[in-house]
Parts: C-alpha cells; structure tokens; sequence
DNA sequence: TTGATTTTATTGATATATCAATTATATTTG
DNA sequence: CAAATATAATTGATATATCAATAAAATCAA
C-alpha cells in the first residue's frame, strides 16, 4: 500500500501551484481585454526591458525565474510583433541590445492599468500584515528548496 | 513615462512565481535521484491515479489543475513507458479506465519517500501556525482570482 | 600572442499549458 | 425514436520550460 497523506505540509504546496495558475489565469483574461495575442509572459518581458534596458538576457532570465533559452524565443515573438529591436552590443558583440519600439512603448502604456488591475484583484482584502506575513514565508520555502542540501 | 511601481503587492505575486519554480525544481532534482526520466508532473498523475482510480481524465486534470489536453498527454507517456494501462470504460464508452501496472506500482512505491522528502524539505522550520495562516492567505489568493468580477 | 577557458546566446529535443476544433458516445427533448 | 444537445477525450497549433549541445566572442593564462 502506497498511502498518501493529507498533511497541512501537502496541502499547501497544491495550494500554492493553485494559487499560481489562478493568477496566471487572470492575468490573461485581462491582457486579452485590451490587446490582442500577447501572453503573460511576453508581457512581463516587455515590462522587464523598459524598467532594465541594459541587462543581458541571461540577466533577465534569472530575474523573472526563466531559463535563458525561453528568453531567446519570447524575444524572438516579441521582435516578430514589431515590439521590440535586438541589435548587436557595442561593445559586447555575444549580446544583444534590446530596445522597445514605438508601438512597444504604446503597448505597455496600454497594459500599465492591467497590471495595476491584476495585483489589486488577486491580493484584495489583504492586510499590510497579511502580505507581510505572506511574503516572509514564501521566502522561507525558496529559502528551503534552493540552498544546496 | 510608463512607471512600474515596486508595490509590496507586485513584490508578492513576484515571491510566488519564484517559490513554486523552485518547489518544482527541488521536486525534479529529487525524483532524478531515485527515478530515469520521470516527470514531476508524470510522477503526481501516478500519485493521483493510484489514490483515486476512478476518476475520470477531466476530473483528474480538474484535481490537479491541469487542462484535458495535458491530461491526455501526460497519460499517453506514462502508458507508453509501461506504467499505465488504459481501457474502454465499462458503461461509458467515451471514457478510459486506467490502471498503474505492476511496474506503475514499483514506481510509485520508489517515490514516496521522495514525495516526503520534497514536503519536508520546501516546508523546514515552519510552524504549524504559520502553514495555516499561508493556506489561508492563499485560499483567498484564489478566491479572489476566480470570482468572476 | 596563442591556446584554454568562460561567457552569451541560439538551437534541438521533449514535456507541458492553453485554446479551438473535432470525434465519438451519451443524454435529453420533442 | 429521431434530432438536438451535452459530455469525454483527442488532436492541432502555438507558447513556454528544461536540458544538452553548439557557436561565437571575450577573457585568461602560459
């Protein structure tokens, strides 16, 4: 017999992959309100690249949590789109310097309320402690599952 | 100017995405050490199956949180590395029954303590009361992402 | 400066996510 | 019962995740 036990511990863990898909969900449904054919993902890189315009884009990857070859392809979309450039690095010529577009800018100035509206719905009714609270054992988990046992 | 704030807001859902890769990335590192080329989320469809035999694949892909789609998928590969059966339903012929095979079996077996282990591992050094308090954090994560406002 | 190593990014292969369209079977309705 | 509708699962298309292998350029070392 292979019994599998509901512990609190397996619980949360399913919650949380829950909670993620949930807002993962929403956050599409509210994209999809206001532009056509863009995904999260893309989004959260355009997003990424005004507010950093000169990381690499392995340093992007690691600081949306994305493996580098994912990168090569959203970006790759995103160009296709018309919403971003990639020109060789000046003076690194193995990078790239991405840049949005006219109508990448424009595109994200129409996304900005989205993403206000995204955060506002899914932590509504949530105390500052809460949230607090919420983070602080989040970080506890990462903590936990990445420092190298 | 197309200002992104740093809202605490935006730094939580930020946290969550980073704690469930790196929960899933534990859990494969894990598996990978006791099992060749199974998946974290092949691994969970034998969890779910052995416990819930009867289930149909919509109602394991809703436990799960998965789409149909993947569902058919996931369980095409776990058939075809001989861990699964998978047979015309009795009475509903638009359904499939499926079984873990003797090999399913040994499988899953060889993971338990692995699925243990990633619980205990992501979740060290946190009280029962702060568990509680996260779940319930996230069940209004949730709730709040699915309502349909 | 050449040769070895490292870094940056791309590419290929496979798995999964999501949506839409389709097929097959069941169920309901008139 | 026949027609309409609903349900279960598959399939196709596209996007993303992950790992391994590769290519190109930069850096380091002898």
């Amino acid at each position: 017999m292979y019994m599998i036990v509901d512990t609190p511990t397996q619980t949360v863990l399913y919650t949380l992959e829950q909670a993620i898909k949930a807002y993962r969900k929403l956050c599409q449904q509210n994209i999809d309100q206001v532009m056509d054919k863009l995904t999260v993902d893309q989004a959260l890189i355009l997003i990424v690249l005004n507010k950093y315009p000169a990381l690499s884009q392995q340093q992007i990857a690691d600081l949306v949590f994305k493996d580098k070859a994912s990168l090569t392809r959203i970006i790759e979309l995103l160009v296709q789109k018309g919403l971003l450039t990639r020109e060789i690095h000046n003076t690194d010529r193995r990078k790239f310097e991405l840049h949005l577009t006219a109508q990448g800018q424009h595109t994200l100035a129409q996304l900005t309320d989205t993403i206000q509206l995204n955060q506002r719905t899914a932590l509504a009714g949530l105390t500052e402690e809460e949230l607090a609270q919420f983070h602080t054992t989040l970080q506890k988990i990462i903590a936990n599952c990445t420092t190298p046992a």
